[in-house]
DNA sequence: TAGATTGTTAATCGATTAACAATC
DNA sequence: TAGATTGTTAATCGATTAACAATC
């Protein structure tokens, strides 16, 4: 185990670890090489065997690894085990379709309130998680702990908001702004969801062929 | 001009070149360097010039470049000179959250149409775009140039709908459905935005501080 | 001309892949 | 035991950064 300094690209490989190995285990498999594991996810059973290596050893010579065992690991290495508090503010079109859709508690998150500007929407529940003023923000953090703020706001109001949600103590937002949202504070973590980076993208390879 | 083979990495950096370089066009501003534009990005002078490269010579040596003109370069690098089309499967809350707030056209597409299986939406339009049954799709097609298809159907047909618009001819596909889809034909292109991926980085991330 | 800044080549750094001894 | 497969070290590959001649 050396866990000294963990690289981008390794960490952005765990969760498709981690939902290849919940397939496996849904599909009653209890052992898999990296070779084999390698071939279904097509990456190279070195890379996947050096990957693993940087959080511990969790294989056996001559065995491989146990699928479900594995699976815990990985899980618990991306911080699965116990929920983390998540509110979610700016309920509009985005926001209430990742409170419909997204299965928050299969990424480790309780999705427990949102927030809006929009007077018609307080008292009001999605799927189940009440919404709220988002005057009510600082009363709120009073009390809740959270660790994640799903940003889905305007863009105009994309940095205040963080900023006030920062100085109230959140240190984690995934960001749907498509704003490069920055911090004084060296321990915010910024997760983005930058839709038009990535359809640039796909529109440099359509054009490109 | 070399333009062999640019790599992935620079080709997800043209999106932010682009960004700011209309952010400092609005700005009125002119004439950037390398070096200023790479303070304000937060990378190094070296890469924006070693980037820039892959592409042409935009610069000019003791002055910089100019900002309107390499903006409109990278745009057409980008692909953004004429709009390519495009429609929208699985008109639910994320389909519609997409017609309804997100900027098609600045990222060089027109899009044309939506389709679903509710039949109460047939016939309705989402932001100015009619929505069709998806029994439509084949005809649709066969009259109208489709270059990308943004999928929003659910995880358990993602596969399918993906298979037949395949068959129907298109080759790029924008895929909300956190399924990694496959493809015989080694023509086509998708861009995932895998929501699942994000968040557990987040999760790992705030898990280990 | 002198100063500034490019485009490009060379050097460095980091990530991926290959190889293999250890061992189940 | 023999075969399989790991964890890890070494080799390779590619991407980033530094340096600098060319030149506006």
């Amino acid at each position: 185990m050396k866990r000294e300094n963990i690289s981008d690209a390794v960490i952005r490989r765990l969760p498709r670890y981690y939902r290849y190995l919940c397939d496996l285990c849904d599909k009653g498999v209890n052992r898999i090489s990296s070779q084999s594991l390698g071939t279904k996810m097509n990456v190279t059973a070195s890379q996947i065997r050096q990957d693993f290596s940087c959080f511990g050893e969790f294989g056996q010579q001559g065995y491989g690894y146990n699928v479900e065992e594995l699976k815990c690991e990985i899980g618990r290495i991306l911080g699965l085990e116990n929920p983390h508090h998540l509110i979610l503010v700016g309920a509009g079109n985005l926001g209430r379709a990742l409170l419909n859709n997204f299965s928050f508690d299969r990424a480790g998150f309780s999705a427990d309130a949102a927030f809006d500007t929009n007077a018609q929407l307080f008292g009001s529940e999605i799927n189940g998680i009440p919404v709220y003023s988002v005057d009510e923000l600082d009363t709120y953090l009073q009390s809740h702990p959270v660790d994640v703020a799903v940003l889905s706001v305007p863009q105009a109001v994309a940095q205040s908001t963080a900023d006030r949600l920062i100085r109230l103590g959140v240190r984690g937002f995934w960001n749907f702004t498509n704003v490069e949202l920055t911090s004084r504070e060296p321990d915010v973590i910024f997760e983005n969801i930058h839709f038009a980076n990535s359809l640039l993208t796909l529109c440099y390879r359509i054009t490109h062929r």
